[in-house]
DNA sequence: TATAATTAGTACTATAGAGGTCCTATTTTA
DNA sequence: TAAAATAGGACCTCTATAGTACTAATTATA
């Protein structure tokens, strides 16, 4: 399906709300209690965002997660990568592709290309705007025209 | 995972050759030997397309099926929509939504309009661009920003 | 130094969905 | 009437997701 996974929605949310102290450091039981998703899980989410480079964590007593880079650095494009590995709409739109049609398929270059089309779009939202503005104002935003080109 | 899956994407593949020959009927069994895609994994997606009105079908001897709308009018999105239900991409940017986390989650809005932007990127690509274009003329085709603004 | 706090890493289970196959009914042409 | 084709649905298998749990390693501080 087109649709991120639950988790890296989830993500989202911590890397929202994050965003919103960028200097403090917040364990993982603040933000359970702030975004309402269960400890466990908002765990697992922090150590991969933390692998991925997006996060930085600091160990032991009074330790806890901070943003490694500016919101406005970070974009929804890195968050979905960071979670679900590297991006392309199909099967087909990665180079080590296991797809059985690819010799004879018509359109398997038009998938990549759309595939970095969207990414493109998402590259162009950062974790600032998702944090700054609520929905219609990021509509409002995007219909300015000054992100999509 | 940001993927659409293999049926939706095999769909495109079907869709692609059809439109090759916009007055002609295929029956499935054609398709399958052109595309290479398995006889029921074939007829399963030209049930769901008929089914959604992309393609109209005709039953019994010499039978088949046929677009039912002119190539350039058919878009990517419509392809996906019809064998992925309603777009959107998260399980929040539903109206209908089981996520527990909605009441409280800030960003639920941000993903909907996310959602839209994708989408109406996707609409701009028609199954013509799909078939006249290969890849890297298509990119180019994209590069020229007459699609995407 | 001892203790408590906190992340790192890994492994597990359960569930839902995707992918694929097959069978039977219905419709249409010849 | 016979043959060709789609319509519809039942069914199974496999994979990925979501969520949980446990142990090890690290750090601050009393
Ligand atoms: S469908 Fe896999 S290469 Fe085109
Ligand atoms: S994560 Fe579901 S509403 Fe925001």
């Amino acid at each position: 399906m087109l649709k991120i996974s639950k988790l890296t929605d989830y993500s989202t949310v911590v890397m929202a709300y994050l965003a919103q102290f960028p200097e403090k450091m917040h364990n993982a039981k603040d933000i359970t209690a702030q975004t309402h998703i269960a400890l466990p899980t908002v765990s697992k989410i922090l150590k991969a965002l933390t692998k991925s480079g997006l996060l930085l964590s600091h160990r032991g007593a009074h330790g806890g997660y901070s943003l490694a880079n500016a919101a406005i650095k970070i974009t929804i494009a890195d968050i979905i990568t960071a979670m679900e590995g590297k991006p392309g709409l199909t099967e087909c739109s990665h180079n080590n592709t296991l797809c059985a049609l690819q010799p004879t398929c018509a359109i398997a270059g038009n998938w990549q290309t759309i595939s970095s089309i969207v990414y493109k779009t998402l590259e162009k939202i950062s974790l600032q705007d998702m944090v700054l503005l609520k929905g219609s104002h990021l509509q409002h935003h995007f219909n300015g025209e000054e992100h999509i080109k």
